[in-house]
DNA sequence: CTGAAAGCGCTAACAA
DNA sequence: TTGTTAGCGCTTTCAG
């Protein structure tokens, strides 16, 4: 695997390497006609400048890493997405680590991203992050972070969002209007901002539509829904309950599907007996049985925003003096599976 | 961002880098005492080594690069989560690619790990990929590469595959069984090895059992799928034949949500109409309307087979004088999207 | 057992 | 206009 360097370039053209690195980057106290040389044979030789020399020299490497819960989740596929789109047309690369929702992965994939000298982190939480050390640690020695989806309060920083406790409110006062009337809600963990924005929104509507708001409606998964057990647990005591729910509001794409195979399981009819709305971006979500009424976020845009402030802020570092929260709107999508008439289970 | 350096170290305890690399390397020529020094002051210090130094260096990483076509794609994400998992065990950390089905984007990101000095590349040919030039060169210089899933023919080396004849002509067989007469294919490019070995599958099952083969009943989508209009192109043209097909066999993911997509806008009956069995490791499979009837490949396993050979071949590179083509076995899940009678269009 | 020095590829301050 | 040199962090001869 030997490539050709600057040296290479020096000796076979009779140069030192400092005039033929000057002519490669078009430095204009080079010999028009030195540079010409050069410039041709470091072409026909195809030569490269090695990333990893210049990442040593100057502690950058013009290459920003993400870290997501997971890659299987079209959420956070179409937000990689917009985020390589910005990223490679600025001259970034993009470096992706997953946390599959765990805390100890999440720190590693960050020591390692910092220790390879990326340029700037892209962030959004595990659903078991609490601690948030890691990171406070590294914007106080100055590494550029801009958090998406699942932001820390606890920070601050340019952070992308959704108005979650929007979605959330239009999501319940939908099934509030198409007559529901124990609306549950199963969620991530509550120290999400997330959850607990969705979680607001959520109440408010009751609030605002005179139905009562009853704690033991609202189900929290530990794993945000990527232990089918845990998920199928927390349904299941749904249904249990002494007056089991007529309308499931989910808030993840694997709470949404990891739901909707339950109540399959259990011949239970959607939206008859039970009406279902999920935050979720699935791609197929109208193939569904029944089409899956969904809200769904903005995810290559949240993407493209918050790439672009990190570049802002790897690049003018001391220009920015107010941190700012970008909030996106979110859209519901109304399809079968919350219409119609609900019918006793 | 200052880390700590040996040279810190070194200077802090009154000893030479040399001493101090020699101590954290656990050197048998190091003075036990001097040994414990370092390790505690290290460890106190909470010292990394700088892995781009290291590459620079050694010119290796302790990484792989990985080029697949898309991330959000059940398919390829739970390869990633097969490759990640092996990978980390042994050490490697896993750098992840997108080429979108584009070529120009594969080569490039193709350049960029290689000059980022990855160990070796585990690859899934991007569907507009023909020339091959770009990984040719970098086996002749040495880089180990692995393909798997969409495989070069033209290249020698390591493979792992699932055996798509078989997967094929089982999926073929099904519908032949269920009373299918009209079957039809819609696939990928051709040059793609998984299009040619699915295609042939499909033919032969079509001939075990006396039916004709209809070349114009297989239509290829350039793009694999990604492209929406070319795929619903390919549909309708399918339903404006003078027969049109009573089964439709896709060949991936894409192709197969897509289509769905088109006969359910044109309130076609699954099964009744037509018939439908996907190529597919979709997640929510059993979720759609109808549940749909699937040749599912042990993606994962894929995954962590391939970086095992990858990893064999970048430890021990002499010790490689044959190189194998892992071929594992498709499961055919049937659901309700292909069962039951047929009814005429 | 420990240290000095060179080198991986590149750039920039300083000299000429 | 070009060359020399030092240094980014680390390891490894080669010399003590």
């Amino acid at each position: 695997m030997e490539t050709i360097t600057i040296k290479d370039i020096a000796k076979a053209l009779g140069l030192s390497t400092s005039t033929v690195s000057r002519a490669l980057r078009n430095s204009y106290e080079i010999n028009p006609e030195t540079k010409k040389l050069v410039m041709e044979y470091a072409e026909r030789m195809n030569y490269r400048p090695n990333p990893i020399a210049l990442s040593l020299r100057d502690s950058k490497s013009k290459s920003i890493g993400v870290i997501i819960p997971e890659i299987a989740n079209h959420f956070f596929s179409q937000l990689i997405n917009g985020i390589e789109s910005i990223a490679y047309n600025l001259g970034y690369h993009v470096v992706i680590f997953q946390s599959h929702e765990s805390y100890e992965r999440e720190v590693a994939n960050t020591n390692y991203l910092v220790s390879r000298k990326v340029d700037g982190l892209l962030i959004s939480l595990s659903s078991l992050t609490t601690n948030l050390f890691h990171f406070q640690d590294l914007m106080e020695r100055g590494l550029p972070i801009v958090f998406l989806d699942r932001v820390p309060n606890a920070i601050e920083t340019h952070k992308v969002v959704v108005d979650n406790f929007a979605g959330s409110y239009e999501a319940t006062e939908h099934l509030i209007k198409s007559g529901r009337k124990r609306i549950a809600h199963l969620t991530s963990p509550i120290y999400l901002s997330i959850t607990t924005e969705r979680l607001a929104g959520y109440k408010q509507a009751l609030e605002d539509y005179g139905l009562p708001f009853d704690e033991s409606y609202v189900k929290y998964c530990y794993h945000g829904g990527k232990v089918a057990t845990e998920n199928e647990a927390a349904v299941q005591e749904m249904l249990e309950m002494p007056e089991p729910p007529d309308a499931i509001f989910t808030a993840s794409d694997r709470l949404t599907t990891g739901c909707m195979s339950v109540l399959q399981k259990k011949n239970i009819k959607i939206p008859q007996q039970i009406a279902i709305v999920g935050f979720t971006n699935i791609s197929v979500a109208e193939l569904l049985n029944p089409p899956l009424t969904a809200v769904v976020q903005p995810a290559m845009e949240m993407g493209q925003q918050a790439v672009e402030l990190l570049i802002r802020l790897i690049e003018h570092p001391q220009k920015t003096d107010v941190f700012e929260t970008r909030s996106l709107k979110t859209s519901l999508i109304i399809r079968e599976s919350s219409v119609g008439k609900a019918e006793a289970l």
